[in-house]
RNA sequence: GGUCCCAUAGCUCAGCUGGAUAGAGCGCACGCCUCCGAAGCGUGAGGUCACAGGUUCGAAUCCUGUUGGGACCGCCA
């Protein structure tokens, strides 16, 4: 159920009603026509543009139009007031019945109220933290991994079949690195010093991973050349680092579908089968760049490279896939690992990158494009930096230094509910502030704390009036009168209510999980402005002494607001609090 | 040199497939607890939506250009 789609539809029920009369030319493009809850709530609960969006097709004026379509459109019950307002805006004002079932309804539909058929069962894969699996998560990936999640719980709710997938980045050379590191730390283990030059990974949680090897191989591999241990150390090192990487995201609530090796790309044919269908497209040949303009780098020669024509899909310029030395490029494992997820069947494919990735969008998006005929779109997500501070002063991560900040650093903290939301408090392409101090901080300007205090105030207000012995289950408040929610301040909330299913499907169109962490601020800030009110008008408190029947009803409208509550902390992946502490 | 992202109140930021008088928090000024949790609520001041053109009934939103900030730019992933 959603009011703004129901209310189009009676809009165009109307205006096709009106073209089969003649009032209005047949066969008009109603596409345009929107149905939106005004900026100034003077203006009503819903206005329509369609006067003026049809005026000049259907060759009257806006005004005219919009008199005939307001005298139909009044003739609903749903509708309490229509005017003509403006350059020919049609307002309508609800009546309070409709907020009041509203209120109904999300209790009776519980967890499922809001939800979408938008995504019509599509199956979209959201592909996000590949990170190289050399290391622990730090906070850059934990604001990925937080979006990338969120936005997979959110396209569920709006009506997809959602794959969360994570490709490992185990076949290129940063694995040999991880090999080789750990191997110093395996000869550190049998007794050994070493040092770790550059080009190795020194930090401290390889150690453990060389006092396993020491223990499985004793000090057999002491010595020996690189080509004896090389591949097992590989593996046992990335088997041990994508364990780590798993224990980090489950610490943040977080578990994949699917771990896509990059290795399993070579020696199998999967690459070359990925370059041939493009190949076949004749969209691959032998050729020579040209030199980056502007700062050209040091060493730059003309080589000649196998390369892809991505400009053929809107790239700026063709892309190598083959180094001039015969072995692929970073991106031909991508175009493979793109092309198995098209043939996989999915209908839409989402990239949670790094801002830092930005100069790739256009090739990844090339590379979809030819591999599936433009049948798939590509949506690449980038998550600008996080900025960390402590004590009020930036801090700064080096892993030089070894003072880099990693994800379970963040979760050990400050909670993975906290780190969750905080992550969401911004648009994925601005930066994003986090202050370990400021997120734990329990005031109106953490919206954390404030959408948390607004849930465990209505539990409050349950608790109050369970303790006066009333049945406040939902189906007794599903079940009660609601005639007397009538008060502004209580169809506000109402009224709020009213717009989370259409902010999921707007959050869900535009695959921007931070609307529905805004949207909640809003809510709970409407909330909160009632429930004080009741400070000045006790006629206006959750719960009335000796009025079951009014209780009844006041506690309905506040645990419609937990509904709401609990359904877009769930897509934001945080627990609703019953209490404060 | 090129590509992508960003520019909205003193500060940090929202702003719906283009809608009416552009919003919130912080900060500032002033109010509200014998009262369901005041960890909260209310009122007020505060804006050439970076700049200049264009598209149209209508632009913070779309297009072009300019300025300023960030990211990236063959044989690293």
């Amino acid at each position: 159920m959603n009011l703004f789609t129901d209310i189009r539809a009676l809009v165009l029920d109307s205006l096709s009603a009106m073209m089969d009369e003649g009032a209005l030319p047949a066969g008009l493009d109603t596409g345009n026509v929107a149905v939106e809850p005004p900026r100034d709530p003077a203006h009503g609960d819903m206005a329509t543009n369609a006067a003026m969006v049809l005026a000049k097709p259907a060759g009257g004026k806006p005004r005219d139009i919009a008199e005939a379509l307001a005298a139909r459109l009044s003739a609903d019950t749903r509708i309490a007031r229509v005017d003509v307002a403006g350059p020919g805006f049609i307002n309508m004002a609800l009546s309070d019945t409709v907020w009041q079932d509203t209120v109904r309804h999300a209790i009776l539909t519980g967890p499922d109220f809001g939800r979408s058929d938008l995504g019509q069962g599509k199956r979209v894969n959201v592909e996000f933290v590949s990170a190289n699996p050399t290391g622990p998560l730090h906070v850059g990936h934990t604001r990925g991994a937080v979006f990338g999640d969120a936005l997979a719980a959110l396209l569920d709710f709006a009506g997809y079949e959602v794959t969360r997938e994570y490709y490992i980045n185990d076949g290129g050379a940063q694995v040999d690195v991880l090999a080789r590191s750990v191997y110093l730390r395996y000869l550190e283990a049998n007794g050994q010093e070493v040092a770790f030059e550059d080009g190795t990974y020194p930090g401290n949680y390889l150690i453990p991973v060389g006092e396993a090897l020491a223990a499985q191989y004793g000090d057999a591999l002491v010595g020996k050349p690189e080509a004896e241990w090389l591949d097992d150390l590989r593996d046992f090192a990335t088997d041990a680092m994508m364990h780590m990487i798993r224990a980090d995201l489950a610490a943040l609530g977080i578990e994949m579908d699917v771990f896509f090796s990059e290795k399993s790309l070579y020696g199998t044919g999967r690459i070359e089968e990925a370059i041939e269908n493009l190949r076949a497209r004749d969209l691959i040949y032998r050729g020579v760049l040209e030199p980056p303009k502007g700062k050209r780098p040091e060493d730059w020669e003309p080589r000649e490279q196998t390369l892809f024509r991505s400009t053929a899909h809107g790239d700026d310029v063709d892309r190598p896939i083959m180094k001039s030395d015969g072995a692929w490029t970073y991106f031909a494992p991508d175009i493979a690992y793109h092309h198995d997820k098209i043939e996989r069947g999915f209908d839409l494919l989402i990239d949670v990158l790094g801002a830092d990735h930005g100069g790739y969008v256009k090739r990844l998006k090339a590379a979809v494009s030819a591999l599936s005929e433009g049948r798939v779109p590509l949506d690449v997500k980038l998550c600008q930096l996080v900025k960390l501070w402590k004590n009020g002063e930036p801090f700064k991560m080096s892993k030089r230094a070894g003072n880099f900040v990693t994800l379970r650093d963040v979760v050990d903290q400050v909670g993975p509910d906290v780190t969750r939301f905080h992550m969401l408090t911004r648009k994925n392409d601005a930066p994003l502030d986090f202050d370990f101090a400021k997120v734990l901080e329990q005031t109106r300007e953490n919206p954390v704390f404030y959408v948390q205090y607004a849930h465990a105030r209505v539990c409050s207000a349950q608790r109050k009036a369970r303790e006066a012995g009333l049945n406040v289950d939902d189906a007794a408040l599903a079940g009660a009168d609601l005639s007397g929610l009538t008060h502004p301040s209580e169809l506000a909330v109402a009224r709020k209510l009213a717009e989370w299913p259409r902010m999921v499907e707007i959050a869900g169109r535009t695959n921007e999980p931070h609307r529905i962490a805004f949207y909640l601020y809003d809510l709970a800030s409407e909330f909160h402005s009632l429930w004080n009110r009741g400070n000045e008008e006790p006629a206006l408190r959750f719960v009335q002494d000796g009025d079951e029947a009014t209780t009844r009803s006041k506690l309905a409208l506040a645990r419609a607001v937990t509904v709401v509550i609990s359904a877009g902390l769930g897509i934001l992946g945080v627990t609703p609090v019953e209490e404060m502490r």
